[in-house]
DNA sequence: CATGACAATTAAAGCGCTTTAATTTCATAT
DNA sequence: ATATGAAATTAAAGCGCTTTAATTGTCATG
């Protein structure tokens, strides 16, 4: 916040108006091209650059797109962080970040700060938590600021999304191992409350009750609602399971965090992995090729979502102020069944 | 940026000059204590909330501080990222972030961006790259904006920094080594032209140096520079290393995402875990507690660093104008060694 | 009752930029 | 030479806020 060089001081330089150096710098063809490029000029010796504020203010535009995260410390949203910035970046727009750390309530002044900021739209990337808490996401769109959601939606909420089809991928991914032969399946989930746990959890149960018919023995589908979802809980859940000594022959995580967790506790528990037990994550991490046993996934693409997200956004903020063409819509994105040793046939 | 409700209407709902709103609603004492309680009361009624654009116009201060980091996808940058932003947050500033995918010539033009923005402050965790390539750093500094290094510095800059003194805590790693009677030292290691690298090896040298004379046999260190720094890559390379059945009896990686994955190569290429092979990390990341062997590895508080780095920063900025006093000073953060099995004693 | 002191409020300028309407410039046609 | 209109430039207002100097109101004091 020094004393930069402003506007007026390379009018003064190049011996114009400031609205000429305006016009000038931002392409507007009233300018004379030798007047054009003597202002670039000059304006690039005395090191000149807007000053974004005075520019959001005075354009009524920010060139900001905020981004809610419920969390940093995973590779998952990092890589979301990483791919909306890179996308914002080359739509001409500045990202601003902020961190709930899965808190609903700092969740909710998140949107309060993105406001006071001005961003010209956002996207959220929710906390997941049980649908029912979400009424300040009801104010959000009635200010009508442009927003999509990304990794999970609001059922009841009619704004739109990006999100990865984690149905479709649950499903194919639970065929696969009971195509394989297992049986047994059990899925270290989260809470049943949250909307994404119930979609994954829908799509075990739609391969599981397909397999019915044709194959015996009957498979089963285990479900162990786990708190945290990282490598230790992975780890943890795992041993805590496997000493049970129930009927399970395929672990299938929510994410490869997990399961590269899980992986770890049964070959520490001596488990023959796969003959014995199948060990299956989600998202395609880097170290899920790389683990002792490389670990069978699904990859969701998150690049691309990202650049939907964003995409997605561009056309709302360029339509904003006009009449919502029809409803807002979602994308599902198709999941892609990465198979690795861990899953292999017994 | 839809039509907001602005200090203009709170001022005519309130029946005073925009003046007085903006007093009352900045704590100034000449409010009188009636008409600031009523301005408060409208102003949330009617949902105001400044623009924060115009704001930073009119003061002259944008209440942003920028945070420049080579990478998002690591386990270890969003830690920074995370309490970055909480420690920037509790001093009443919003985070701005740029991402350098460790590119210079990207990291080069974030500081750009970061001046227009009208930052008042920044922090970089600068790309790790050999030190001659930083020039532009000397013209950030020159710019007079508070700016201070963190996890990493360039010693030719004379900026303040606050980082984990990486050659005590790799000293002491390699002493706890050689104390449990390792000899051959692997240092799975970055480019050795990265400062970094440099101070992390000296310590580890120092280690083994100190230990020469009091001990036999002598004890040797191996080092190899890595490209990437990841689990795979630390998967990778400890494979190619032990498959040489050369005399290594410990190996200590850069991070301990390197670490889980030469743990996960060693036991899969049938090393018994710490009876044959020790293997060390650093960082104390969450995962490196659960491995299948849990992993000795250094703590760095990062936690600590980065509230350190924002209150430096708060510190310089106050001061900002005034002559500085004295020379930048570097802040060196004690490392804590935490002994887990994978080093036990054979 | 004028006076000064003090408290409370406001007018007005300014932050650095954009933008529109008005003005100037200048080549061309008359 | 003069009128005309297009091209180039600029004056000036405004974006939403802060801040300072000026103004108003109040009241005790001499």
């Amino acid at each position: 916040m020094n004393d930069l060089i402003t506007i007026n001081d390379v009018a003064r330089a190049a011996q114009v108006s400031t609205a000429t150096v305006s016009l000038a710098l931002n392409g507007n063809p009233c300018v004379k091209q030798q007047t054009r490029e003597r202002i670039i000029r000059i304006a690039k010796e005395l090191g000149y650059s807007p000053n974004r504020l005075a520019q959001g203010l005075a354009r009524r535009k920010s060139g900001l797109i905020g981004l809610a995260v419920p969390d940093i410390e995973s590779l998952y949203y990092g890589k979301i962080v990483r791919h909306i910035d890179e996308a914002a970046g080359q739509n001409g727009y500045q990202l601003t970040l902020a961190i709930s750390n899965d808190n609903p309530e700092t969740e909710r002044k998140i949107i309060g700060k993105f406001i006071d900021q001005q961003v010209e739209g956002l996207i959220v990337a929710p906390i997941n938590q049980p649908v029912q808490q979400v009424n300040y996401f009801q104010e959000l769109v009635k200010t009508k600021i442009p927003c999509v959601f990304i990794t999970a939606y609001y059922p009841q909420l009619k704004a739109p999304y990006v999100m990865a089809d984690l149905q479709a991928g649950s499903c194919v991914l639970a065929e696969h191992l009971l195509s394989q032969g297992r049986r047994h399946l059990c899925f270290l989930s989260g809470c049943p409350e949250v909307i994404t746990t119930q979609i994954r959890t829908a799509g075990l149960e739609e391969a599981v009750r397909k397999a019915a018919g044709r194959q015996a023995p009957k498979a089963s589908l285990r479900i162990i609602a786990c708190q945290r979802l990282d490598y230790a809980a992975g780890y943890e859940q795992a041993c805590l399971l496997l000493k049970q000594n129930l009927p399970v022959d395929a672990i299938i995580t929510i994410n490869d965090e997990m399961a590269l967790g899980a992986l770890n506790a049964a070959i520490s528990l001596g488990f023959d992995i796969p003959g014995q037990l199948a060990v299956a994550g989600y998202d395609n991490m880097i170290f899920s090729s790389a683990a002792t046993v490389p670990i069978t996934t699904v990859d969701q693409n998150i690049d691309l979502m990202c650049r939907q997200a964003v995409d997605m956004l561009m056309t709302m903020m360029k339509q904003s102020g006009q009449e919502a063409n029809g409803h807002p819509s979602g994308i599902m994105l198709e999941p892609r069944l990465v198979i690795r040793r861990s899953t292999e046939r017994p």
